[in-house]
DNA sequence: CCATTTTCTTAATCTACATTAATGTGTAGC
DNA sequence: GCTACACATTAATGTAGATTAAGAAAATGG
């Protein structure tokens, strides 16, 4: 078992990796991202303490993201066809969490998946800068600022 | 093994159903689609032959997708457990295909998705109307046709 | 075939969000 | 207490794509 200290902006995994691996969270936070032909990042997901961070590519492929660390953790790195050994059940979960996440891009509006994302990530919130949060939906820090400040407002 | 015949238009499965199924196609055409707050339908995927079709949802969860068919198709239904069991390797392929779709949402224009969409499902192209394509894009059939006669133009 | 319906295109207007830029606020180190 | 840096907010302007509406083209069924 590999277990690895991870430092604050430590970088574990860049886009275009082969043999890329997977990253369980027993503390700290991760987070995967792309960077866009425009040069901007692109925040695919958040791990947390108990996630497990990874890039779907198979083994032999270049990865699609990077991986790095937005506090001081501790992370096991495991082989790609082990985690998927691990819990049926929980690929299934997060097999539903990307689709939650098509779905919520496809159809919802910044506002409503921000407070999607802050209902079913509290803890997230409190952590991270907002700007990062509002990569992940998708959207610009004063995009996301301004929404937050019209929903505060009472409606006339 | 529980082979079905079904009609083009068919519905095999609505939103918010429990104990969904998982789907073979094995030949025709299913798809996937959620309908949001508005009433806008949105495609979540295309299945042609060889695919499976399915919802994330555990089996006791309520759904996210309705499912139906495209074109007169042959489909086998089987349980959402035993899918999982079949094959590692196209589990992890899904999940790619999942993680590259959420990717492109976030950071490519519809027309960069549009040209993505085409090279990455050339039959499809050709078996479903154009505004099922752009449901599936995220934009409009008004913002497709436009993105494309654009594209078409030989710039100054 | 013809008639009807479905799909695609075009164009005008509208809106959510992007971009840019400036200002504000916090907090960490000195 | 300053200074700096990182982050958040606000506001002006720009733009991709939505909406609406109309007409053209293509597919479908009788």
């Amino acid at each position: 078992m590999n277990k690895i200290n991870v430092k604050k902006k430590q970088v574990l995994q860049r886009k275009g990796n082969l043999q890329s691996k997977g990253y369980i969270v027993e503390s700290g936070l991760l987070r995967s991202y792309t960077i866009d032909k425009n040069g901007k990042e692109h925040i695919f997901m958040f791990g947390p303490e108990g996630w497990i961070v990874t890039d779907y590519a198979a083994a032999d492929e270049p990865c699609d993201l990077y991986i790095d660390a937005l506090e001081d953790s501790v992370v096991i790195q495991i082989e790609k066809s082990t985690e998927l050994e691990i819990d049926l059940k929980k690929i299934m979960k997060r097999m539903r969490v990307l689709q939650r996440r098509i779905i919520m891009l496809m159809s919802e509006s910044a506002i409503d998946r921000y407070n999607h994302f802050v209902s079913t990530y509290p803890t997230i919130v409190q952590r991270v800068p907002q700007y990062m949060i509002a990569s992940y939906l998708g959207i610009t820090p004063e995009a996301l600022s301004a929404a937050k400040s019209q929903r505060l407002k009472p409606r006339k």
